[in-house]
DNA sequence: GTTGAAAAGTTGTCCGGCAACATGATAAGT
DNA sequence: ACTTATCATGTTGCCGGACAACTTTTCAAC
């Protein structure tokens, strides 16, 4: 392995420690981390330690420049990292400082951090919080167009399950479409959001299984209760029916072994 | 005013295009908007249009630089705010490229976009969701020494509208500490995530007023009955607490005019 | 056709410099 | 003494060039 030929002490330093003999094999997976990268990391743990509060005026670029060995371009951009989450705010001329509410600008789920049955299972509840009222919220305020687009939704899953495929992403649409008639676009937004770290790309590319026909049957019976009860204008019931819909895949996942493996857990669940 | 003397054209342009005659004011309120920042901005929004999807790879800095007329120092701090949000990655080599489910890696509420009351409900109804469950999964999971902090907390809120103090903040810790309790940290990281949209600076610095004494005694009321129902550990009875105690605050905003600004809201409900 | 080395292209980092802006100190004027 | 204008200094924003590290393509040798 050849050595770098010509560098600051301090940046042969930063590279040497990391990246020698780290055998992570290809890059696409684990990408080497850049100098900018570890110090926008830095002095986020900084902030997010709150040993830099709010309104605190970090240390000018020169001194950061000096501190740890590395040239201006590197500590800018690990601000301009910073300034996308809105942990700081740079004022030309007088100097970077850190916002109010710094610690937290933004809600973000590590997808690295989601390794285990109990993780996925703390994002599932995350989910079945929204889902309830959404399903309240659509039957009181969905209007005729989002009954229409509930209709479509349903349908399309039917079509898929009577080709016999799994129908994974129509149903996340259903569920979408219920967020989307709440009228309420945060609720939609956040359920997107969610939706990722829920269904991992792997499944989307599931193969149909004939076993689960009768299960995508009965999945299929719930969302027509679902949206039987929004069509009614019934919050109440659209909530019962909801649950009833997340709740035996959500217990599911509780009574596997919470440190199991993702890749080993039950299928689809919803 | 003096015109910059010695520039690029593109530069140039692009200054004068914005801050020749705005009249901002203070511009700790408004922060002119950085070459890097608009161009990480345009960026964004082609990857949400989709116009460029997942995989995709960008253009490359030097065709970036060309194309906008920008040094490759602004290039390359816009594309460090896109991977701080996680939208592309880079590969040292290779080329920079859109991250999957670019669309929606972080969840986050623009606060210049929060200035109407409908805004407001609209973050006020996610909070609902959430609070909703947490309240029933606190009664179901609720382990001794988060009891205790409940009790601690209600007691400080107590002692704070006892003072003749509003205690805005107490009650916020009280809700937090529900959210503890059900030992979903994903749960407690989101509420007070939206703690700050719902809670803005503002309200924490108000003054003490006679008239709402009542008016905190009836919510604290509430927060007991919501204590109660966790301590007994009945997820129904929780429930039905914190809807009750959530519900008349969403209730009286929802009244308000919807297009109200957010100064003249109703007291701080709940 | 396979292999291996060279070449070209791309991102990561460093450097020096100037413009734009903010702030405090100094000097001028009242 | 107080206000106002000017200047010096420090800081961030932007530029251009250079080289290192790495990837991909090309092409020649086998």
């Amino acid at each position: 392995m050849a050595m770098p030929r010509s560098r600051t002490a301090a940046a042969r330093n930063a590279r040497a420690s990391r990246s020698d003999s780290d055998g992570y094999g290809p890059r696409q997976l684990r990408p080497v981390p850049s100098l900018a990268g570890a110090l926008a990391a830095q002095l986020t743990g900084e902030i997010q330690a709150g040993r830099l509060q709010a309104g605190d005026r970090l240390p000018t670029e020169h001194q950061m420049k000096d501190a740890f060995g590395v040239s201006r371009t590197v500590v800018r951009e690990a601000i301009a990292a910073l300034k996308a989450d809105g942990l700081v705010t740079s004022r030309q001329g007088s100097g970077v400082f850190v916002a109010q509410d710094a610690r937290h600008r933004t809600f973000r789920i590590n997808p690295d951090r989601l390794t285990t049955n109990a993780d996925l299972v703390q994002v599932m509840e995350l989910r079945l919080c929204i889902e309830l009222e959404a399903a309240a919220l659509a039957a009181r305020n969905a209007g005729k167009t989002a009954l229409q687009e509930l209709r479509r939704c349903l349908k399309r899953i039917a079509d898929e399950i009577a080709r016999g495929q799994p129908a994974v992403e129509e149903d996340f649409d259903f569920h979408c479409c219920i967020a989307d008639a709440t009228g309420n676009p945060l609720i939609s937004r956040f359920l997107r959001f969610l939706g990722p770290f829920i269904i991992p790309r792997p499944l989307l590319r599931m193969r149909p299984q004939r076993q689960t026909q009768a299960y995508l049957a009965e999945v299929q019976a719930e969302h027509e209760a679902i949206y039987k009860a929004i069509v009614e204008g019934n919050p109440t019931a659209a909530r019962r029916a909801m649950r009833h819909h997340l709740e035996r895949g959500l217990a599911l996942n509780r009574n596997a072994p919470q440190d199991a493996p993702l890749a080993e857990r039950p299928p689809w669940p919803a």
